[in-house]
DNA sequence: AATGAATGAGATTTCATTCAT
DNA sequence: TATGAATGAAATCTCATTCAT
C-alpha cells in the first residue's frame, strides 16, 4: 500500500491548522503575550503535540511568519507578471495588497508588530530578507515605467518603499478606525496620491 | 528653609530618569517581553523604587507613551503655525517629523510596535485620540492648501494619514537599514512625491 | 481500556493530597503567613502544580475550608440523627465534637483564626451560612428537649450558640495547654455544667 | 528647667497614638495582612517614625496586645475584688467582660485570630501566661463559691475557662451577627446557663 | 525626633517545555 | 503520534526595614 503520501498529507494538514492558529492569536496579543495554550485550544490539538510539529514557541511564530511572507511575496509577483502599463500596474498592486490585508488581517498587524526589532534575530532576518525582495521587485516595475518615460526619474527604491509604507499604512489605519481595508475609494486615492501628488 | 521645590525638582528629575529607562526598554522588547528587572537596572534603581513613581508596569508604559505623544503634538503644532506657504509647510513638515524620529528613535518604534490592538484598552483609546488630533491638525493645513488653490481638492483626512504613513515608514524603513533618518535626500524625495507624485 | 476513571480517580487523591497539606499549613499560619512555597513542599508538588488544581490561593483556602466544613456538619448531622434522648444527645454531640477537633486540629484552630473578619467576603459568607446551618440544627435539639420538659424554656439558638462556644474553646485551650483534647472527663465537665450549671 | 517629665509624658502620648494605630489595624487585617503603612496613616505619622517607637512590626504587635492584656486582666481583677457574693460575682463578670469587649472590639477580635499558634512564639507565651493568670484568679472565685456551698464542687479551673469561653464567644457571635455584644439578655443568659444549666 | 524615598527579599502567578502514558 | 499533568524559571508586585536629610 502506498499510504505514506497519505500520512504525510494528513501531517501537513495538521500543521496547517496549527500555523493557522498560531497566526490568529500571534496576531491579536503579539509574540510574546500569546500562549501555546491558546494557540493548542484554537487548533484542537494539546499543547504538546505542538511540539511534534515545532521545535518551539519561536519557531512556531518564524514558520508561521515565513509562510505568510512567502505567500505576501508570491501575490505580489503575480501582479508584477502582469502584462499591464506601469501606470496600471500600480492600481493593480494597491488593490492587491489592500485585498490581501482585508482577508488576511492577522498577517497585516503582524507586519506592524513585529517588523521593528524583533528580539528573535533569525526572525527579524528573515524579515528583512523578504522586504529586501519586495522592494527589488517593486523597482524593478518602478524602473520600467521610467524607462517608458511615464514615471520620472526618481530613486526607484525609495518609491518601492514608499508605496508600501501608503498601501500598508492606510490599511493599518483602517482597521484601527473599523473601516473597510479594501475599499475602492481608498485605492483610487492612493494609486492617484502616489501618481500625481496633491498638488493642484 | 525653601527646599520643598527642590524636593520636587528632584523627584520629577528622578522620575524622568526611570521614564527615559522605560522608553528604551519598551521600545526594544515592546509591552510584554519589557521587564521591570531591565528598567528598573537601566534607571539604575531598585525594583521596587519604580513602585513610588508609577501604580504598575502597566501605568508605566501608559505615562511614558502618553508623554511622548504629548510631546510630538506639540512638535507637529509648532510647525504647523509656522507663517509658510501650504508646500513650504509640508517640506518643513517632513523634515521635522524626519528629526523628531531621528532623535527618538524609541518613540519611532514604540509607534509601530503598540499602535495596533493593544490589549490594555485604556492606552490604545489614548493613542487613538493623539492620532485623531494630529489627523485634524495636519488636515486643516491640507484644507488652506486646498482654499489656496495650491493642492488638489483630494480628501485631507486620507491625504494627512497618508503624510503620517509616508514619513514615518520611512522612518522605521531607513532604522531597520541602518540608514541615516533624517537624510535630507529622503526629506525631499517624500516631499516630491507626495506634492507631485512620481508621474513624469 | 476503562482507564477514564482511574484517571480520574488519581486527579481526586492528588487534589486531597494539596488539599491536606493546605489545611495544615492554613491552620497552623493563617492564610496571610501561610505560603504557597510551603504548601506545595508539603503536598510534594511543584508550586505551579498546585494551579492546576485551584485557581488561586484563595480559591486553595476556600475550597478547603469548605470541604471542613461539610464533613463536620455532616458528622453533627449524623449525632442529632441518633435515636437519644435530648440529656444524652447532648452528651454524645460533646462527645463527638471534641473527638472531630481532636482528629482534625487543623480544623479546630482553622475555626478560631479564620472565622472573624475574613478579608476575603465570599469565604466569610459561606463561613457563616455554615454556623447558622449548625446552629439551626442543634436549635433542634435544644427544642426537643423544651417540648420534651427535660430542657427548660430558655432560648434556643443562644443555648445552641453557647454549646458550640464551650466545646471549641474547651478544645482550644486544651490544644493550647497540650492536653488531650478528647478527654472523657472534659467530656463529662462539659455536659455537665451545659446541663446542670455549676451551682451547688 | 523640669521640662524632661513634660517631654517624655508627650513621647508617651506619641506611643499611645501608635498602638491605638495599631490595635485597630491588626484587629481588622489580622498580624501579617496588617502594613506598617497603614498604621503609620492611621497614627498620622510617618512609616519611619514608628521604629523610633518599637524595634519591628512584631515588637509592635506585641506591645499592642500585651497592654490591652494587662488593661483586661486590671478590669477583671477589680470585679473579683468586690465585695460580692458568688452568684452576684459571676453575673457581675459576665456583665463587664461584654461590656469590655462591646468597647473594644478590636481586642475582641484579636483574642480569637491570634490567640492559637501564634507564629511568633514570644508573643504567643505572653498571651498563654496572661490566660493562666485570668484563670488563676477566677478559680479563686469558683473555689470561694465551693468553699461558701454554693457552687458544686466541680473542677474550678476547668469551670474557669468554661465562663471565659462562653463570654467570649457570645461576644464574638454577636459581633459577627451585628448584634449588640454588651446585651442584658445575653448577660442573663449567659449568667443563668453558666451557674444552673438548661436543665428543666 | 521625624521623615519618606529607596531597598530587596519574598510572595503570588504564568507559561514554555518535558515526559510518562 | 497525541496527550496533558508536572515542572520551575521568571515575571509582577508588596512591604518591613534602613538611612540620609
Amino acid at each position: 500500500m502506498d499510504n505514506k503520501p497519505r500520512k504525510e498529507r494528513e501531517r501537513q494538514a495538521k500543521k496547517q491548522d496549527i500555523l493557522k492558529a498560531a497566526r490568529e492569536v500571534f496576531a491579536q496579543k503579539g509574540l510574546h503575550a500569546a500562549t501555546l495554550d491558546e494557540i493548542a485550544e484554537k487548533a484542537e490539538f494539546a499543547k504538546g503535540t505542538l511540539y511534534g510539529y515545532f521545535q518551539s514557541k519561536d519557531d512556531l511564530f518564524a514558520s508561521m511568519l515565513e509562510e505568510e511572507l512567502v505567500k505576501f511575496e508570491q501575490c505580489i509577483i503575480q501582479v508584477l507578471n502582469l502584462p499591464l502599463a506601469p501606470a496600471a500596474k500600480v492600481e493593480k498592486l494597491v488593490k492587491t495588497m489592500l485585498l490581501v490585508f482585508e482577508q488576511n488581517e492577522d498577517f497585516l498587524r503582524l507586519l506592524s508588530k513585529e517588523r521593528p526589532g524583533m528580539s528573535n534575530i533569525q526572525v527579524g532576518e528573515k524579515m528583512m530578507d523578504h522586504f529586501k525582495t519586495l522592494t527589488r521587485l517593486v523597482s524593478g516595475m518602478v524602473k520600467d515605467g521610467i524607462k517608458e518615460g511615464v514615471f520620472a526619474a526618481k530613486d526607484p527604491v525609495r518609491t518601492s518603499v514608499a508605496l508600501f509604507n501608503l498601501v500598508h499604512g492606510s490599511a493599518m489605519s483602517s482597521l484601527l478606525n473599523h473601516k473597510k481595508i479594501n475599499d475602492p475609494e481608498e485605492a483610487k486615492f492612493l494609486t492617484g496620491l502616489f501618481l500625481n501628488g496633491i498638488k493642484a
